[in-house]
Order: structure tokens, then C-alpha cells, then sequence
RNA sequence: GCCCCCAUCGUCUAGUGGCCUAGGACGCCACCCUUUCAAGGUGGUAGCACGGGUUCGAAUCCCGUUGGGGGUGCCA
């Protein structure tokens, strides 16, 4: 059985290299790839560089990385339409000669001017009995139909109509030969077999157009059906508008690069527009493909919830094995320079990694947990001293005592630190909770991080007691 | 302006005429747990945009209004 072949399922993914990998498209890839995964059929990749102006070509690899480091696969591609122009070229020849197009030599200016208080939208068709020939400096128009409807079956939203009327006579082809993109869309999906077209409600508008070069070229150059529609809701930024390159964060690449986990991310990403069956909201790959239905997709558009992708990735964090989550951690090191990757190696990080793992977020968080283990780069936050050190009449005292007790301590462990600092607090009246604040500060150099004890046990003896003693100093030193 | 889409808690959603005094999740708040912070547990806050119909019965169907968004390029 041949992968894709006539009968079955094929999708595709066009992505345009204008920019980063946007959230949005992989959202649309994964809904593509699954209906493929599901039936057997074909994902295929296709870039959409038919503007040479606009492409980056730093952007070719970023998008196929972005997509692999999703999970996303693909059966065929990737293909580019800046290499494909031959088909368009003999597409547009049997438009030309089945008289569905005709040239004009209108400048932007020209047309804007002939539109300007027209009843009807756009072009108002000045060069199409002009009789112009095809040639430098002229462009090519779609002869649209005066009257009539096209009508976009659509997958998710039903039927939606578009009075002929309504579209002007589009460009195909740009004055100088290059084919634009909705023919060559037409041109590349009609050549692949391309069952269903999935993609961002914003194309809604222009898949009339489609629709009619579609139904012109099955006249004159043969048959081959119409693909399924389905028009997927937008994604939103908080203001509510379409989340833009420009505006708002939405590379993929940005969020791979803080250590979001790309499992996490097309879980959160599955669930912007539709909902498992049962209600459950963590699922793989695998039962995404087996759940989703088209027909189940939202029509309203999506915020983009950076939090909830945050507690996302902490629950996938968190479900890691113990050796997993440092191979990620060390990855992500390797990948962003992050993090000094030699730790994740020490005996510190031993004892250290279960404990941070439970509390980060992204693995771009490890570092400020571990920091404290960095005599380089260790500093007390001025604002923890002043309000946990500074702060409090007790605090000398206190990191007086622990010291005491610290520096005469046989051996140096969680257990028995914990008990000194007891026996401090009971001295000074405090729970525990209230009199490790100062220590906490002057050893780890915040208010808030990992339990204070294992943190201070690999730390070792000496560099605790020299920590204590730079804080004795400070206060002594800057009591005003 | 014109064309098109959309409308349930702040957010993502369940809900397809009676099971809804509208369920879950994120966030937020409180409490519990607790060596800080997280995590976890318990409880709470908060919503069917509005107006008409249809129907014995409407969040669910129809119409309108309002609101939001997208498109309107020789961009994709």
C-alpha cells in the first residue's frame, strides 16, 4: 500500500519563512498531522516562498526544526514552491488559453484611483476587454464572474457563501512572470492530491478564489476533486487580536529556547480550539490522534495562555523520571548555554535534582535554584537581606548561634543542621520557619529557593560558615 | 466603507431542547500540609452579551441588535 495513495487522506502544512515558526502554525501542523496519523494517509510539508523578497532563507531550517522538535513527522517534502514555478507556469497557460485570465498593465496607483468610490470593492476590471497581451509589465487577472455564488464547504463552520460579485479580478501572476500565492496554492494542491485543506481562519476570505481557479482548471486542464475545507479559529493575543509576528511572542523557537518541554507544549497546543472527548486535558500524541475530530473544533478564536502553558510544563516536568529530567536538563544546557552543564553532573545535583524538579516551571528556572552553588556568581539579593537579615533585631544573634553550632558540627548533614537550627529557633521563640529566613539569606542569598538544609549539606561546611561570616560583617559593617 | 467569521466564568473549554440551581481546567482568594518557595489537599470567587420569536420547555433552534475579530496587497 503506498503511503497517501489515491482514496486516502492528505494534508499539508505551508508555512511561510517570513519569520519564526509561529505558535499558531504548529498548531495547525498537529491538527493536519493528526488527521493523516489517523488515516493512514500523508502529511506533507510544504514551504511557501513565492515572494523571493520576502523569505528568509534562515527560516527554512527553523521551520523544519520547529516541527520536529514538536514530534511533528512528515511522509513528504519538504517541498518550495520558489522551486516548483514550472507548474505554475503551465497552470497559468491553460487559465490563458481557456481565456479565464487576462493581462493588465495598471499601476497600484492606477488601480487605487479607478477604485476609490466604487459600490464594488478592488479592481473594477478596466483591462478586461483592453485584449492585452501576456507579457513584461503586465500582470495577470483572474476574470471572475459577474454574477453567482462560490460557495467554501467548510469542515468546521458549514457552508459560507460569497456573492461572485464581491471578489474583484484578482492577480495570479505578478507582472514579472512570478505566480502569486493563491494560484500557486491551487497549483501545488491539485499536483499533491491534497484532500483537506486545514488553516487559519484568516484565509477564509481568499478560498473563493481558490475554489474558482480550482473549478476553471478542472474545465480545461482535467479533473481532480476539490479538497474538504476547514477554516481553524485564530489565536488571540489578550487584546483579542490575532496574535502577530510583530507584536506579540509567538516563535515557537522562544519557548523551546526557555525550556518549555515540547511535549508540553503541543498538549497545551491541542487544546487551543478543541477538547478530548472525556473532558481530560493531559493526553499524548498518540491518544491526540485517536480523539481528534475535525468536526469537533471550536469556531471561536483562542487566547494563547502563556500560565497555562506554564502549568502545563510543570506538570510534564514534574512526571518525568529522575534521569530523564536531568538528560533534559542537560540538553537544554547544551542546546542555550543556559546553565553550566558540569553541574548536572556533580554529586551536588544528586542531591539536589529531585527537589528541583518539583518546583520549576521551565528548565530555564534550574538555574536560579542551583546558583547558590556558584561561588562566581553568588550574591545576597539586597532586597532578601534587608528584609529577612536587616531587617530583624534578632538576626545577628541568630547567625551568630547557627554559626556556633554550624562550625562545631562533627559532620556536615541535612539531618543534624536541621536540628541546630531547632535548637536556635527555640531559643529565640521562633518556629523554624521564621528563624532560617536569615540564614537562608545569608547562605543561599534569597528568601525563597530549595529546602534550606539539603541545600546547605552540599553545599559544605566551610563555604557556609564563610557565607555567615560575610553577613555577620555586612552588618556590622553597613549598620547605618 | 464592503465581504466574511465569531459570541458560556478573567482565560481555555464541556454542554447539540428537558439530566443545567451550567460541569472541568488555568488564574485568583482562603484554609490545611510545611524548614522558605513550590508541589499536594480542601473549599471558594466568577459565566450562558442583549432583544424578539419557535416550543409544554432554550445556554442549546430562528431572526435582529450589540460587541469582537479576520479579510479587503503585483504578501502569505
Amino acid at each position: 500500500m503506498t503511503i497517501g495513495g489515491e482514496g486516502t487522506v492528505r494534508v499539508r502544512i505551508a508555512p511561510s519563512p517570513t519569520g519564526y515558526f509561529h505558535v499558531g502554525t504548529a498548531r495547525t501542523a498537529l491538527y493536519n498531522w493528526c488527521l493523516a496519523r489517523a488515516a493512514g494517509g500523508a502529511f506533507i510539508v510544504r514551504i511557501e516562498d513565492t515572494d523571493r523578497e520576502r523569505h528568509q532563507e534562515e527560516q527554512y531550517e527553523g521551520i523544519l526544526s520547529a516541527l520536529r522538535w514538536l514530534g511533528i513527522d512528515w511522509d513528504d517534502g519538504p517541498y518550495r514552491q520558489s522551486e516548483r514555478s514550472a507548474l505554475y507556469d503551465i497552470v497559468l497557460d491553460a487559465l490563458w488559453d481557456a481565456s479565464h485570465l487576462y493581462a493588465c498593465d495598471c499601476s497600484r496607483e492606477a488601480v487605487v484611483a479607478r477604485t476609490k468610490g466604487n459600490a464594488t470593492p478592488g479592481y473594477d476590471g478596466y483591462c478586461r476587454a483592453r485584449g492585452l497581451e501576456r507579457g513584461p509589465g503586465r500582470a495577470l487577472r483572474f476574470r471572475v464572474p459577474d454574477d453567482g455564488v462560490t460557495v467554501v464547504h467548510d469542515l468546521i463552520r458549514g457552508d459560507v457563501e460569497f456573492a461572485n460579485r464581491t471578489i474583484e479580478d484578482f492577480v495570479v501572476a505578478k507582472s514579472n512572470g512570478d505566480a502569486l500565492f493563491v494560484l500557486a496554492v491551487v497549483a501545488d494542491d491539485r499536483d499533491m492530491r491534497i484532500t483537506h485543506v486545514l488553516r487559519a481562519e484568516e484565509h477564509l476570505p481568499t478560498t473563493p478564489k481558490a475554489v474558482l481557479i480550482w473549478e476553471a482548471l478542472n474545465e480545461t486542464a482535467g479533473r481532480v476533486p476539490l479538497p474538504a475545507f476547514a477554516h481553524l479559529p485564530l489565536l488571540v493575543n489578550a487584546k483579542r487580536q490575532k496574535i502577530s509576528k510583530r507584536r506579540d511572542r509567538v516563535a515557537i523557537e522562544d519557548y523551546r529556547a526557555q525550556g518549555f518541554l515540547p511535549e508540553a507544549m503541543a498538549n497545551y497546543l491541542a487544546l487551543l480550539g478543541w477538547s478530548f472527548p472525556d473532558g481530560r486535558e493531559f493526553f499524548t500524541p498518540a491518544d491526540l490522534v485517536e480523539a481528534f475530530r475535525l468536526e469537533d473544533v471550536n469556531h471561536s478564536p483562542a487566547f494563547f495562555d502563556e500560565q497555562k502553558l506554564l502549568h502545563f510544563n510543570g506538570v510534564y516536568i514534574r512526571a518525568l523520571p529522575l534521569e530523564e529530567f536531568t538528560a533534559r536538563c542537560r540538553h537544554w544546557a547544551q542546546e542555550t548555554g543556559g546553565l553550566d552543564v558540569s553541574v548536572l553532573s556533580s554529586p551536588e545535583w544528586g542531591v539536589l535534582a529531585p527537589l528541583v524538579q518539583e518546583r520549576v516551571g521551565v528548565l530555564g528556572d534550574v538555574g536560579g535554584y542551583v546558583g547558590f552553588l556558584f561561588d562566581e556568581t553568588f550574591a545576597v539579593e539586597d532586597e532578601s537581606f534587608e528584609k529577612a537579615v536587616r531587617r530583624d533585631e534578632e538576626a545577628p544573634a541568630i547567625l551568630f548561634e547557627v554559626r556556633e553550632r554550624f562550625g562545631g558540627a562533627a559532620s556536615f548533614e541535612a539531618a543534624g543542621l536541621k536540628q541546630a537550627l531547632e535548637e536556635v529557633a527555640e531559643l529565640h521563640q521562633r518556629r523554624l520557619g521564621k528563624a532560617q529566613a536569615p540564614v537562608r539569606v545569608a547562605t543561599l542569598g534569597r528568601t525563597v529557593g530549595l529546602p534550606l538544609f539539603e541545600s546547605l549539606e552540599v553545599l559544605g561546611q566551610a563555604r557556609v560558615l564563610d557565607r555567615i561570616d560575610r553577613a555577620l560583617e555586612r552588618l556590622g559593617g553597613g549598620a547605618d
